[in-house]
RNA sequence: GGGUCCGUGGUCUAGGGGUUAUGACGUCGCUCUUACAAAGCGAAGAUCGCAGGUUCAAUUCCUGCCGGACCCA
């Protein structure tokens, strides 16, 4: 026996960030570097590149940590982990804070102008992320860290978008599409949220070619210039005789026929209003499917900067709110409005600019979706899902889907659409695979192809071709279209063709809840278009991390926490403190004196399963996961006084193997809970064992015959320690890093072997521990009811049965007599 | 209005047709026992949301309702 070789007494934060420093320092880094060729099996993890935007959101560090355990215990199983370092920076956010920084639009900019300062912006938000990545204890392979800015990764973005145009998965059309009129830009089904609004339902005065009064309610009635028909439903009895019949349009129009027809049609709601509608191009998705059914053809009432066109006469160039007023007044005056109702009505508008949106006829390029969803629901079925009742989520979105993707935006700093168009439009010209261009300012570079527009057959090198004047396309993606290639991008695809087929269909998809509809449906239906195939083995779906009370953590609501300041509690004995908007509107203030990296992974590993959404309180991380941390500490500081013997010795006693049974039967179920991405149930597991029966119950029994350098106690002490902190260092990579280096002078960072079984076992030890633990609780009662210390003597003590092998043991360590 | 998921001691959480329902935090009591008082040990605390049904037996399965979260009209 020795002394004790851990100087401090307890896990700190400050040995937290003293054990980082150093490991930042060696060149430990390309210890996570991935080798595509390696023998092992390969472990691609699909990791969510995060979006900069100066802090990064708590819930999503404490998921990302998760993806960090994942990564480390696929390692310590033996395989071969690629866990990339990625970050998404294209888009709308980037693009709004530089509008914000100088206060102008967009627009106002120079086009390359705006992308420079875009870039430089993002890089130091980019700085930051990866800090904080860095700070929690990531193992990403930091140097292979890919931008989907990046002149590589746009050219992959470009090339798959000409392979499925060429395949004839991507259709160009003149359809009705969303779009945001503020930002000046199409958006997709997935970035409308819905906000409720006051808004006035106008009950105007139609009258029919023969005189006939009827009262139609809108809340739009600037769209009657495009109105294209007025639909009643066919049971109401109420308006039988007007069928067929022609209505004249109570606004003055300029350009289109000043009356439409009445038709009967289901998709009225017979009691809204006075039950007949006017159906416009468009006032909402419902208008959009009725003219697709009659065949009408629509009118653009609204621009593409969101103002009225000339159909609608003396509206004309006003902005829709303007021209909603203005209807308003216009239709006061001529004597045709029978009330106005101020009514709540929930309204779409466009998530990153939160303005109303409209639907306007565009031409745009579409992936296409409808089709496809049979096959892609096969393709689904094959993938794992964790958990899997979230599988409903995506497949929930995938029964929704009605109309194609529409991936050009009208936006600046996003990858662009790598198409130029002939003089006379029927010719487009693509880039070669792998090639980063940019039409809108350059030209096609060599190795190009000309592609009939309409039928897509190949015309050959644009070089040999006379085109005429080339028009680069302006537009750009979608920035789903960046993402929903990470998968392809991380296993390789474009590169080496064997070790792509290895990676593919990539290990892993890690991810929130919140982005089923979005980056994992994207994804799904690329891989499926392009390579006809799962784009994942196992899909592992988180919730979302909440406040303290279970509500969304928004900044504007003052419930936000800082992902820094819980990571960063107790460095240098600053503690931390929050004060929060609480349930009932008040502010709550909570306070924590450390948490830190490790104890924040435990918090998240053993808090819930993988799959709820989560709630975050700084109070309740330290309260129940420190102890956890400084038990296990102290359980490896008492260890360090004892020296192993090495090998195992001949004889090993019967506690001993009692415990090296327990620690087998442990070992094996998290080996299992590691493998089926069950983070929760290994955690609890090692955290259990590490905590409860092996500190409480072993080495209390175990303590004499350590003193007295009995070498089997020692070496089973020290098998058993070092193979569960090797288990347990997926979660909390420092701590078991820094106890198993002092203990053992070995990193358990490195492991890519599983702890193998000591081989020593008894069986029934089930049944032993129930025995032993119920056996000791009833020794420190009867203790504690005579009000004796718990190392007096205690006399007339039988020993079960069952617990005869350890009888001496027993007796030692209750100093029974 | 429709769909999906959820509802277990004060709080969080595990489990699952069958003897006294898991664990953690908090509470209370005792204890400085050569690793640990930022600790240990012990104790109290739950008719497993409500109402029906299936069953010899339900907290677990089914139906309805109530409450919460998310999604879609």
């Amino acid at each position: 026996m020795g002394e004790a070789r851990f100087e401090d007494k307890r896990w700190s934060v400050d040995l937290e960030h003293k054990i980082l420093d150093q490991l930042d320092k060696s060149s430990s880094k390309s210890q996570f570097s991935f080798n595509p060729s390696s023998e092992r099996e390969i472990f691609v993890i699909d990791t969510p590149p995060p979006y900069p935007s100066g802090t990064w959101h708590i819930g999503a560090v404490a998921q990302y940590s998760m993806i960090d355990v994942i990564a480390r215990s696929q390692r310590l199983l033996g395989k071969e982990v690629y866990f990339p370092w990625g970050v998404d920076r294209n888009g709308i956010n980037i693009e709004f804070t530089v509008e914000r920084k100088h206060n102008r639009k967009m627009r106002t900019f120079d086009r390359a102008d705006f992308i420079d300062e875009c870039r430089i912006t993002i890089d130091e938000y980019t700085d930051a992320m990866r800090k904080t990545a860095r700070r929690v204890g990531l193992s990403c392979d930091f140097d292979k860290q890919y931008l989907t800015d990046s002149p590589e990764y746009r050219s992959v973005t470009q090339s798959i978008f000409v392979d499925l145009l060429l395949k004839g998965n991507i259709v160009e059309d003149l359809r009705p599409n969303l779009y945001d009129p503020v930002e000046g830009t199409t958006i997709a089904d997935a970035e409308v949220t819905r906000v409720s609004r006051a808004t006035r339902l106008v009950h105007v005065e139609w009258s029919t070619e023969d005189g006939q009064k009827v009262i139609i309610s809108t809340t739009r009635p600037e769209l009657i210039c495009a109105c294209g028909v007025v639909l009643v439903h066919p049971e109401d009895d109420r308006y039988t005789h007007l069928h067929g019949k022609r209505i004249s349009l109570p606004m003055p129009v300029n350009g289109r026929a000043e009356s439409v027809e009445i038709i009967a049609h289901p998709s009225v709601k017979m009691d809204f209003g006075s039950g007949v509608l006017m159906v416009c191009s468009y006032g909402d998705q419902n208008d959009v499917a009725v003219f697709r059914e009659l065949g009408l053809d629509p009118y653009q009432a609204i621009d593409l900067d969101g103002r009225m066109t000339d159909i609608s006469g003396p509206l004309s160039g006003m902005t829709v709110m303007e021209a909603r007023n203005e209807a308003v007044e216009l239709l006061g005056r001529k004597d045709k409005i029978d009330s106005i109702e101020d009514r709540d009505q929930e309204i779409p508008v466009s998530e990153r600019g939160g303005n109303p949106i409209e639907i306007i006829l565009l031409k745009e390029w579409y992936v296409k979706q409808v089709g496809i969803q049979d096959r892609l629901e096969e393709l689904v079925d094959k993938i794992r899902f964790v958990p899997e009742r979230n599988k409903q989520l995506l497949l929930d979105w995938m029964q929704g889907i009605s109309i194609d993707w529409p991936i050009s935006r009208r936006r600046w700093y996003h990858t662009e659409i790598p198409i130029w168009y002939s003089e006379d439009g029927e010719t487009i010209v693509v880039p070669p695979s792998g090639t980063y261009v940019r039409p809108w300012c350059e030209n096609p570079p060599p190795g190009s192809v000309a592609i009939n527009r309409s039928t897509r057959e190949e015309l050959g090198k644009y070089e040999n071709l006379d085109l005429g004047e080339l028009v680069g396309e302006g537009k750009v993606f979608d920035t789903w279209m960046d993402s929903s290639n990470s998968n392809l991008f991380v296993s390789g695809y474009g590169g080496d063709d064997s070790n792509f087929m290895r990676a593919f269909p990539t290990a892993l998809r890690p991810q929130g809840k919140e982005i089923v509809r979005t980056w994992l449906y994207y994804t799904m239906l690329k891989s499926a278009h392009l390579l006809d195939s799962p784009a994942f083995q196992t899909v592992w779906i988180d919730g979302l991390g909440m406040d303290p009370w279970g509500r969304k953590m928004s900044k504007s609501w003052g419930n936000g926490i800082d992902a820094d300041s819980v990571l960063d509690c107790g460095l240098g004995g600053r503690t931390g403190s929050w004060q929060i908007r609480g349930p009932d509107g008040k502010s709550v203030k909570l306070k924590a004196n450390k948490i830190g990296s490790e104890c924040f992974r435990l918090w998240k590993a053993a808090e819930a399963q993988v799959g709820d959404d989560f709630h975050i309180n700084p109070e309740e991380i330290e309260s129940k996961y420190f102890g956890v941390l400084t038990k296990i500490f102290n359980v490896a500081r008492f260890a360090s006084q004892f020296k192993s013997p090495g090998s195992m010795p001949p004889n090993l006693s019967n506690a001993d193997m009692w415990i090296l049974s327990e620690y087998d039967r442990m070992r094996e179920s998290t080996e299992r809970h590691w493998s089926e991405i069950d983070i929760y149930s290994a955690t609890q597991a090692v955290k259990t064992f590490l905590t409860g029966v092996f500190p409480s119950h072993w080495m209390e029994m175990a303590k004499s015959r350590l003193y007295d350098d009995d070498p089997s106690a020692a070496w089973t002490l020290h098998t058993v320690l070092s193979g569960s902190l090797a288990i347990f260092s997926p979660v909390c990579p420092l701590f078991c890093h820094h106890l198993s280096g002092v203990l053992y002078g070995k990193s358990t960072m490195y492991e890519n072997e599983y702890p193998r079984s000591p081989g020593v076992t008894i069986n029934s030890s089930d049944s032993v521990t129930k025995s032993m633990m119920q056996f000791n609780a009833e020794i420190w009662r009867t203790k504690k009811e005579r009000n004796l210390s718990l190392k007096s003597p205690l006399e007339d003590v039988s020993i079960p049965y069952e617990l005869e092998d350890y009888a001496i043991d027993l007796q030692k360590m209750h100093s029974l007599v």
